[in-house]
This record gives structure tokens, C-alpha cells and sequence, in this order.
DNA sequence: CCATCCATGTGCATTATTTCACAATGCTAA
DNA sequence: TTAGCATTGTGAAATAATGCACATGGATGG
């Protein structure tokens, strides 16, 4: 609407988390917040909460702060936080279940509608959560008739890759990865990948600078 | 070793994330790579994979590429992950087990040796490989115990805070947190966030422009 | 109605990161 | 032994992101 020219991605990513005390926040304690607040909630610097803010619009209100309920419905807003999306997930594993039986997706509008397997031994059985594992072959399917957006891929690395084609042939537009490989997509899917390994390699990295004494970032 | 003042943070998640394909193409295909090879495999820009390397030493060999052994042990030794790291884990919901019983943790040397939880009624349960879960206030024997340098939260976001200082307490060096809230450490403890959501809304920001046509980023 | 206060919104300097472009250099083959 | 080739390693340019510092402008109280 304003300025959404050329906005940074680090500026997308923090909106999402600076929702996360704010929704905390409207159960209880004064209705607005500063910058400097928030950004202390967030471990941020206060003027970056007002230039990602800002992007956007004029949330706030000078020498008073942002209204804590406007502000997290402006920044749902521009997320697109809210509404419901609805997922699939692939791989039933151990992972896929618990992020399918997870309540925080469900609460912030994320549903998973089906979830597929391509093991003959999980096909069919059905989950706490009440959905039944499909087979892959119904992806096109199921897709199209349950207006699927967004697929999760929780499969081993070697699957990662044709599951990705397969989902996106059936029409889903964008893809959560958790299979440590980077799969390619076209154009008209993006991909996100999540890879604890990648952040537990991170942690050790900077656990042994610091135990040889050496400072660095 | 060679000018290690001053290594972006961005390098070292790279460094993680090449060895994947380095690993995979161990097992097969030429003992050699160039790096416009592993940056595409990688989805990046040749030079950064040379300069990313460059920061810890030389390598390669020129007009030649990089001896796929060879650069997979430098990479480790680099990111310390040449050794086993001991972790506990906080919080054994699905999550919490289904990393437990991850076999990626345990292949690259990350091995789970303590589990605990809060409530009452899941203390003392058995795990299928082998752990028992302990009550918190085993923590510091444990840690001492177990030398566990590295901890685990799958905890609801609510213990998170409580948790993380229990842990640093008992000696934890680094956390490695997938409570959707920002923890905070003292000094002595390092921490990375995963947060799902966050990649999700990611997602559906990107495809909300998409379905209007705004192209950004 | 005006002065003061205070936190926002923002231009600009700074810092960080990426990418280019090319010199350096080991290999290969004649 | 030398020329040619291919790919590295790297300074310097370009791009991106952050943080400062202050002008701006609602709110409040006299």
C-alpha cells in the first residue's frame, strides 16, 4: 500500500515474530506498547520494530506508541495471518505426526486437511487428529477438492525431491521442507526448509569458539 | 586459523548447508567438485561458496575444484561436528520424540543422552531407544553426570523461560529452543530459535503477493 | 489556545553481505 | 619446458540491512 517496493526479508520474518509477544501481550497489561518495548521483548533494536513497521503504514501514534490489538491485526494483515490455510503434509513419520497433532498450527490458522504416506503399511490408518493417511497416488485429487495451498514435506532426503514435483504438478503453491536437502521447485512454487541440523551445526560452532577463547559475530 | 576475525554468520549456515550434497556425493560420481558445481546444488552464487571456504584456509585446488573428501572434513572440523556432542532434551511431547528418535541427530553425532519432562505421569515411561524420562530436578546430576553440553526445549512456550534457566543453571551451554518465544540467557549460553511458524508465515506472506501479482524480493 | 512532552516515522551514515571480475596458479599435453 | 586451460582465491564494487539522531506531530495540562 505505501512503500512496498523493496522490502527485506529479515523485515518479513521479524513481523512474524513480533506477533508473538503481542499476542501474549493482549491477554492482560496496558493496550499499547512502544517501540523500544517490543523491541526489548524481541531482542531487537526499537528502531528497526518502527522501519519494518513502517513499510507498511503508520500503525502508530507519536509520543503515545502502537495500540497492541490494532497493531497485531495490522500485522496479521499484511502476513496473511488472517485467514485459514489449508495443508497437506508428506511423510508420517514420527515428525509429520507431531506437527500435524501440534495445536499452535491449528491456533494460528494453518490445517492440515490431508496427509499421505507412501508406506502400504501406514496407508489408511487413521490419527488422533481424525484424518486418515492417504496414499500418494490421490495427491491430485485431494488437492484440488480440498483447495490446498501449502505442503509439508517431513519424508526421508531421498523422497524430498519427487514428493516436491509430485505436490507441485497437483497445484500447491508453496512448501515447508523439513528434509535436510535442498529441493528445487518451478517458478510458480516457493520453497521454504527448515534444518535443525543446520542451527545444532551453528550451536557447536560457536560453543567451541568459545571455549578456545576466541570471540567472533 | 587463517583470518577468522571477522566470519559472517550467514557463512557458517552455508558451511551446514553444503555439506549435505558433499555427503551425499561421497557415495559416488567424481572425487572432485568446482564450486559452481556445489553452488548450484546449494542454490548459491559460485564466489560465495569460494569465499565462504576462503575465510578458513585454502581448500581447493586451482583449475581444478575442491577434493570432496578432502572439504566435507575441513567443513566439519570447522563446525565441530568431527566430534559427538552430548544433548538432552526438555519437554517429550510428539515433538520432543520424534527428535529423540530422529536417526539424523544420531548420524552426524549428535547423541540424545538424558530426557526430561514436568509431568508427573510420563516420568519413568521408557523410550524405544532406550532412554527413561527423568523428572527436572535430575538436571544438574544429569548434566554433570552425562556431560551434556547442549539442551533441547519442545516444552509449550509458557515452561520455556523456566526451562532455559534451569538448564544454563545446571551447566548447559548452548539451547537449542523450538518454543515459539524468545528465550532469554545469560552471557555463558548461546541459543538458536526454530520456529515453524515463523516459516510458514513467511509462506503465506510471499504467496498473498503472488496472488495479487506484487512481485517483492 | 498554546507550550511541553514523548514516542513515532524517517533521511542518512554505517555496517554487513554479496557479487563481480580478474590475477594467480596448479594441472595437462605437446 | 612451456603454452594453454580451467578454476581457485580475492580486492574492490555493488547491494542490502541496520542503527543513529532528529524532525514531526498527536496528546495533555495549564
Amino acid at each position: 500500500m505505501t512503500k512496498e517496493s523493496k522490502i527485506p526479508n529479515p523485515t518479513i520474518e521479524r513481523l512474524a515474530f513480533y506477533s508473538r509477544p503481542l499476542e501474549a501481550l493482549l491477554k492482560g497489561g496496558p493496550p499499547v506498547i512502544s517501540s523500544e518495548k517490543l523491541a526489548g521483548l524481541c531482542g531487537v533494536n526499537p528502531a528497526q520494530v518502527r522501519k519494518d513497521l513502517a513499510y507498511f503504514g503508520e500503525f502508530g501514534v507519536r509520543g503515545v506508541g502502537y495500540e497492541i490489538r490494532d497493531l497485531l491485526k495490522e500485522i496479521k494483515g499484511i502476513l496473511a495471518t488472517d485467514r485459514e490455510w489449508a495443508l497437506c503434509i508428506v511423510g508420517m513419520g514420527n515428525l509429520g505426526i507431531s506437527l500435524v497433532e501440534n495445536e499452535n498450527f491449528k491456533k494460528r490458522g494453518y490445517l492440515f486437511v490431508a496427509t499421505f504416506d507412501s508406506d502400504a503399511r501406514k496407508i489408511g490408518r487413521q490419527l488422533p487428529c481424525g484424518l486418515t493417511i492417504e496414499p500418494e497416488r490421490k495427491f491430485g485429487e485431494l488437492v484440488r477438492e480440498l483447495g490446498i495451498e501449502i505442503g509439508v514435506i517431513t519424508t526421508p532426503s531421498r523422497a524430498a525431491q519427487r514428493v516436491t514435483e509430485i505436490l507441485s504438478d497437483a497445484g500447491v503453491k508453496a512448501i515447508l521442507n523439513f528434509a535436510p536437502i535442498q529441493v528445487r521447485t518451478p517458478e510458480s512454487c516457493i520453497v521454504e526448509n527448515v534444518d535443525f541440523s543446520v542451527k545444532l551445526e551453528n550451536l557447536v560452532y560457536h560453543l567451541e569458539r568459545l571455549y578456545k577463547g576466541k570471540r567472533s559475530a
